[in-house]
DNA sequence: CCTCCATGTGACCGCCCGGTCATACAGCTT
DNA sequence: AAGCTGTATGACCGGGCGGTCACATGGAGG
C-alpha cells in the first residue's frame, strides 16, 4: 500500500505519477519495468518516489490495482445484465465489451496483460487471487447455462472453464496485435464464440 | 550461428555447455536468464562462451534450434499417421503426445515455453517464423477434415485456427503445472478436445 | 522570527549484467 | 628450440538497476 505522503498529494499530482507509472509497466513487465524510466518521464526525484510507495512492488501492486478497479468500473454495463441473457448471449457481450475497452484505453489493457504474464514469485500470488475471482464469475455463467438448458449438461465443467479461459486469454493478448482489423473484430470475436458453442463436427439439424 | 570453434570441441563438452544452457533458459525467459549464470554453473570462463558464440542471443538461438528439433523427432510418430487418422483422433494422439514429451524433458518443454512468451523484438521474429509452421501443419489437418466431411463446412477456419492455437498454448502452459494430476491428465485433455468437437450447446441426435 | 515537520532532492551505494581483451597454454610443424 | 595456431582464462569495462540518505525547502504555529 502507498505510503500516507502519497494520499496526501494533491489529486493531480498523484494521477501525474499514476499515468506515467501506467506507461512503463504496459511498454514492460513488471521484471524488466524501470522505476528510473518512470521517474525520469514524470520529472520528479527518485527519492521523492520512495516517500510515497515501500519499493517498486508496492507502486506496482498499486498501479495494477487501480487499473482492475477501471476496467471493472467499465464492464459493469454487462454484469448488470447477467440475469437477463443466456451464457452465450453473456459471453458475446463480455468480450466484445473488452474489446472496446482495450481500444479505448490501450495502455491499461496492456498493463493487465503484461500482469497476467508475470513470473515473479510475488506477483504470481496476485495472479492467482484474480484467476479464482474470474473463476467465480465464469462459475456462476456457466451454472446458469446448464440450469437453463442451453449448454449440455454431460459438458466437463473443469473442461468448459479451461476452453473459455484459454480463449478468453488468446483474444485478449490479440486485441492490440498489429494485424487485427478495428471494423470486423466484433465479428469474428462472435465466430470464435460459435465456434465454441457448436463444435466443429456438423449437427443433424 | 555458433562459431567454429565450438563445433570444433569435443562432443561431450558441447553436450556440457548446451545442458546448462537449456537449464537456465527454462528457468529463466530470455531477457532475464544470465549468461554469467550458465557459465558459472558450466564451470567454464566467460571469455569462452564469446570463443564459441557471437552473442547471448546466438546462443539462445542454437539452443531453442536444438530443442525445437529434439521435440519435433519427439512428435514424428504421431505425423506419420496423420493420413491415417481424422482430424480429431489426430489432435488427441497430438496432444497427449506432447503431454509426454512434456513430462519426459520437462526443461526443454519450459525452454518452448518461455520462448513463446518471450517480448524481446529479435526472439519474436523468430518466434513469428514457428508460428508460421504450426499455422501450415495446422491448415493441412483442418483442411483434410474439410474434405472427409468430419468438420461442419460453414466453419470459420480463421476461428478454428485461432481457438485452437489458444487450447493448444494453454494445454501446454498447464503440463507442468503443479497441480497437473499426471495419472488422469490425458483424460482431461481428451474431455477439452471434446469439448471443441461437440461445442457446450445441446445436440438433438 | 524561529521552530517544526511534511515534502522534495539527486548524488551515491552495491550489485549484476553482457561483453572485451591481454595473456597463457597446449600441441603440431619446421 | 622456435614459431604458429586454436583454445582457455578471468580481471575488467561501462552501464543500468533498486534502493538510501544527508540535506534543502517551504508553509503553519508559536
Amino acid at each position: 500500500m502507498p505510503k500516507a505522503t502519497f494520499f496526501n498529494l494533491p489529486r493531480e499530482k498523484q494521477e501525474h505519477i499514476f499515468r506515467h507509472a501506467v506507461q512503463e509497466f504496459a511498454l514492460h513487465p513488471y521484471e524488466q519495468a524501470s522505476l528510473t524510466e518512470i521517474v525520469n518521464q514524470a520529472g520528479i526525484a527518485k527519492g521523492s518516489m520512495y516517500q510515497y510507495f515501500e519499493d517498486k512492488k508496492d507502486l506496482y501492486k498499486y498501479v495494477v490495482d487501480k487499473v482492475y478497479q477501471h476496467k471493472r468500473k467499465f464492464l459493469q454495463p454487462v454484469w448488470a445484465l447477467k440475469d437477463n441473457v443466456d451464457f452465450f448471449e453473456f459471453a458475446s457481450m463480455y468480450y466484445r465489451r473488452s474489446w472496446h475497452y482495450a481500444r479505448q484505453h490501450p495502455e491499461h489493457h496492456r498493463v493487465i496483460v503484461n500482469f497476467w504474464d508475470s513470473r515473479d514469485d510475488a506477483v504470481r500470488d496476485e495472479i492467482l487471487h484474480e484467476k479464482q475471482i474470474r473463476s467465480y464469475e465464469f462459475a456462476y455463467m456457466l451454472e446458469q447455462g446448464f440450469k437453463s438448458g442451453v449448454i449440455d449438461p454431460r459438458t466437463d465443467k473443469e473442461a468448459a472453464w479451461f476452453v473459455y479461459h484459454a480463449v478468453a486469454k488468446a483474444l485478449i493478448d490479440n486485441f492490440l496485435a498489429p494485424d487485427v482489423n478495428a471494423d470486423s473484430h466484433e465479428t469474428f470475436i462472435n465466430a470464435v464464440l460459435s465456434l465454441l458453442e457448436q463444435g466443429l463436427r456438423p449437427r443433424k439439424e
